[in-house]
RNA sequence: GGAAGGGUGGCUGAGUGGUUAAAGGCACUCGACUCGAAAUCGAGAGUAGGGUCAAACCUACCGUGGGUUCGAAUCCCACCCCUUCCGCCA
């Protein structure tokens, strides 16, 4: 969230910036401002009228161990409780009021990042390779499984569900395959040239809300997320939620920074509303599996940071041999948590379109200040960290893009090099 | 799921409802002593909110939330977490 006294100081400021954003925040700015001028002031008179209670109270225990009367003294103060209950429940209120409008407001977009109202006004920033010329008309990747059996839709919806999906043989083998290898090439040790030094986590699958709320799924986006609510508890619908959380309420010290995580696990999205759900393979569904990564780094190295962890996922499309093209992402665009954001397409030629495989955002301080992740500084006063995250990379669009894309004249699909060792053959079919 | 025990600062560990402004110890920072260090001595040091140019200062925080009381780390209630044992279980 948003640092109200940031906020309170310059309030046209922060309205001007959220302006390049989808919705109008003026009035949501306004009412926070309010709420937090009638919040302090109820917090005063709670704390002026708490100091003479405490003041008296001392008076009291003073007398009575000197053996004086008291009653007089006692009944002056035994009225503060009503108002003080009062009080207290009125700066509980307020207090709650504020942080609910303060969750609910999103973050202000980077200085840099480019103006624009949808996806339309998104720049593309480059580019590598190039779309793979076939001298025949390239499948989808669902005929493509179908005629190797690699995954079976019609049975995942029997035991599961509409867009669910289970891969089958060799289908799950190269599933496999491609976790062992994303995972590798982000926990090697570090090199400039090939990136890694990520340290590997697998964490719970499912979290409790205060999880989503410091990663910002909740409260806005509760309706996309499988919940139990006999646990409280929320199925993961990205890693970056458990991951990101590991630090939460906590004070690090400089030294450990930046931390670099990565952690494989299946992702699961409701997709209420969205559209394509179940009907383009596996495009989009319920569950996915996707490797991400997570800096946690000092405010001063958060935009190096971007640039170096979306040349980390990059460097996987590069390895497989994928066209693909970094798309910047426009103000009115931006994510709700994010500062700037970096998407990932990959080209996949039996679709004829650009799949989105990553999404790599800096979120600044705005996660930081919602779950209290902190570190001290060389002054020895805490700062706020700042978090960023991103996909590296899914792995069903990935998947798609694999097979589409080095798909051969007789419907056999040649495995990149350096997926061999981890997937056990040269091709499937 | 059942039973018992326990949750106090960075760590450890006291704490009969009223100088708890949380003892003592360890670790830490600064200073003194020293050529330097160790030892010793002295001082300081938590988090959050309010307040201030900055301070001073005020308030809250002893797992969490309620309650009793003029006053709660301390008494009462509910919940959470940890440990051990039993049950169940990959």
């Amino acid at each position: 969230m948003l640092d109200i006294a940031l906020i309170r100081k310059t309030p046209d400021e922060i309205k001007a910036r959220l302006a390049g954003r989808a919705g109008d925040w003026t009035a949501q700015i306004d009412a926070v401002l309010r709420c937090d001028s009638q919040r302090r002031q109820a917090e005063t008179k709670l704390q002026q009228l708490q100091a003479d209670r405490n003041r008296i109270s001392k008076e009291i225990g003073a007398k009575k161990k000197a053996g004086e009367d008291t009653s007089e003294i006692e009944a002056q103060v035994r009225g503060f409780g009503e108002d003080m209950k009062r009080l207290n429940e009125e700066t509980t209120a307020l207090d709650t009021e504020q942080r609910d409008l303060l969750l609910g407001i999103p973050n202000v977009p980077h200085e840099q990042c480019p103006v624009g109202t949808d996806a339309a006004a998104n720049p593309e920033l480059r580019a590598w390779g190039a779309k793979p010329a076939f001298t025949f008309q390239p499948k989808s990747h669902l005929d493509l499984g179908a005629k190797h059996s690699l995954f079976d839709f019609d049975r995942a919806t029997k035991i599961a569900g509409p867009a669910f999906t289970c891969y089958t043989g060799p289908g799950a083998r190269l599933e496999r395959a491609l976790v062992n290898f994303l995972l590798d090439t982000h926990t090697r040790p570090h090199t400039q040239t090939q990136g890694g030094g990520y340290t590997e986590i697998a964490p719970p699958l499912l979290v409790n809300a205060e999880a989503l709320i410091g990663t910002t799924q909740l409260p806005k986006f509760a309706d996309q997320l499988y919940h139990c609510p006999e646990d409280g508890l929320y199925l993961v619908p990205t890693a970056e939620v458990p991951v990101t959380n590991l630090h939460r309420d906590e004070i690090l010290k400089m030294e450990q920074l930046p931390l670099r995580y990565t952690a494989y696990t299946p992702c699961f999205r409701r997709e209420a509303g969205a559209a394509g759900l179940g009907t383009r393979g596996l495009i989009r569904m319920h569950q996915f599996d996707k490797v991400e990564l997570v800096k946690i780094c000092h405010p001063s190295q958060s935009m190096a940071e971007l640039e170096s962890l979306t040349a980390d996922a990059e460097k996987i499309l590069q390895a497989l041999g994928l066209h693909y093209r970094i798309i910047e992402l426009c103000t009115g665009d931006l994510g709700f948590g994010s500062t700037k954001t970096y998407d990932i397409e990959v080209w996949a030629p039996g679709q004829g379109a650009y799949l989105e495989v990553s999404s790599c955002s800096n979120f600044a301080d705005y996660q930081a200040r919602r779950m209290a992740l902190r570190f001290k500084d060389e002054h020895g006063k805490n700062q706020f960290c700042h978090t960023l995250n991103g996909s590296g990379t899914a792995l069903a669009r990935l998947y798609v893009a694999l097979l589409e894309n080095h798909q051969q004249p007789d419907g056999s699909i040649t495995i990149p090099e350096p997926l061999r060792p981890y997937f056990g053959a040269e091709k499937i079919g």
